[in-house]
DNA sequence: TGACTCAACTGGCTTAAGCCAGTTCTACTG
DNA sequence: CAGTAGAACTGGCTTAAGCCAGTTGAGTCA
């Protein structure tokens, strides 16, 4: 019989390929219940800590979710925040309006950023090479944000500016004293943003990461460096994003050179 | 006694705590030999099952890899392959030479490029908006290829092609019959590449991923939507790379408009 | 010397049983 | 009728025990 064939993977495995099957299929809507570990357990003649097992592959991949006490729900895919190389377009400057609002408002979501800390501090090697400051005094400036869409935390940006330029400006300081915001100061300062540098990767969160935004498993993070480069060709601001990968995304639109 | 805070953590995120903390110390150097699970148990007063468990946390946040029948072993942090905003630019279709293989070069690897399939197909209806074809009829030719740096494989890529572009140029030959490649086609055909543009998402991947791209767990992909933009702001060639996260990395070097 | 066997290790996975902690709803109480 | 106690559910995690399957190296045999 073809039943006999005997399949030699992990039977939590093959649970998990099974519910998977079962949810692509649509069996299992977006958002509804799985049956319960006991129940599941039954159905396929295992343990309940295989199905628990099973139940965690599929958690990691990021189809379900379990939440304590209540059940195990099939992922509702979340529509993504996109985030487009035009973040800095002078055009958003203008308009007053940030591209993380405009985006956030497509969704009907209200978004928000707050500061968590501002410092003074002196920088690693890498990062004193890149803004082309020193390594041995306090010679850049530390603004750390959060950014929320409504009450889930989004993304977290580091943003390094050299002390030479952050000099004087407020930036010390949580509010921006600038009408066009942070890179205002800049421009006052004779840097006009001319190109950008983005270097993206993506991993697993650090358990910091998983309880500052919030993260269920299965969710990776993108982590963006980018650069803001003068008319000089000269950088001048480095900015860190760190965004849940299942809220975001990035999108490039530009030239070919 | 501090001793006696009773942390209410589960015992097996408090020795995955512990464990990742001596491996970011350096306690435990990159590519090094953890105690065995039985050791580790003991050391921690748990039992086996719940060291498992920790390491399969560690192994998760992509900070361990366990070898069946050797042991469990400090990953090795992989340099990334870089994929470039200018991977496009004509620069190197005069050199001959593909940013990938550079990036390969560089590395002292070898890359190398294998043709899976081509078809001719009928697009999906997201794909056919996106080209501007029929979702009716075969319009598109699909071709899909894997990279390779020495044996690893690296990312998956998948193009879609207008038929009414790929008509009578060989390009549903695996050979690529232009000293240029398949860009070098388009241009002949009309079409220059002025823009690009890409949507970058992040997210774990599928059973099928994991076996092709031959990933561990704990490692995200990259997934790549390109669109390759003409003279006249037509879009002629969508592309999708989906990229192991521990080996690539994507950089966008590109002016502020 | 070289090929092979096998013991002693490694992680992988499952069963079995149980306690704990959230959630939900029902039925009772004031 | 409002409020609440509690049963009956949910998943989370641990112990305990064992079999299985890769790996490695020591020792044996031809």
């Amino acid at each position: 019989m073809s039943d006999e064939v005997e399949d030699r993977r992990p039977l939590s495995r093959r649970i998990a390929d099974e519910l998977r099957k079962e949810i692509e299929d649509g069996r299992h809507a977006p958002g509804a219940k799985l049956p319960s570990q006991r129940k599941l357990a039954e159905r396929f003649g295992a343990v309940r800590n295989t199905v628990d097992e099973a139940l965690k592959i599929l958690a990691q991949e990021g189809l379900v979710i379990a939440e304590h006490g209540r059940g195990v729900f099939v992922r509702v895919k979340q529509p993504l925040i996109r985030l487009g190389s035009d973040r800095y377009s002078p055009k958003y400057r203008e308009s007053g309006l940030s591209p993380f609002l405009v985006e956030c408002a497509k969704q009907g979501k209200v978004g928000k950023f707050e500061v968590l800390g501002i410092e003074r501090i002196k920088p690693d090697k890498e990062l004193a090479e890149q803004l082309k400051v020193s390594d041995k005094t306090k010679s850049v400036v530390r603004r750390e944000n959060v950014f929320y869409a409504d009450a889930d935390p989004v993304y977290r940006v580091t943003t390094w500016i050299p002390w030479s330029i952050a000099q004087g400006t407020g930036l010390l300081q949580p509010e921006v004293p600038h009408q066009y915001g942070i890179h205002g100061i800049f421009e006052d300062k004779g840097h006009v943003m001319t190109r950008i540098n983005d270097e993206i990767t993506a991993r697993m969160p650090t358990p910091d990461e998983v309880s500052y935004l919030n993260l269920s498993p299965g969710v990776p993070v993108i982590e963006v460096m980018h650069t803001s480069i003068d008319q000089d060709g000269e950088p001048y601001e480095v900015t860190r994003f760190v965004m849940r990968a299942d809220m975001n995304g990035l999108s490039y639109n530009v030239p070919v050179e």
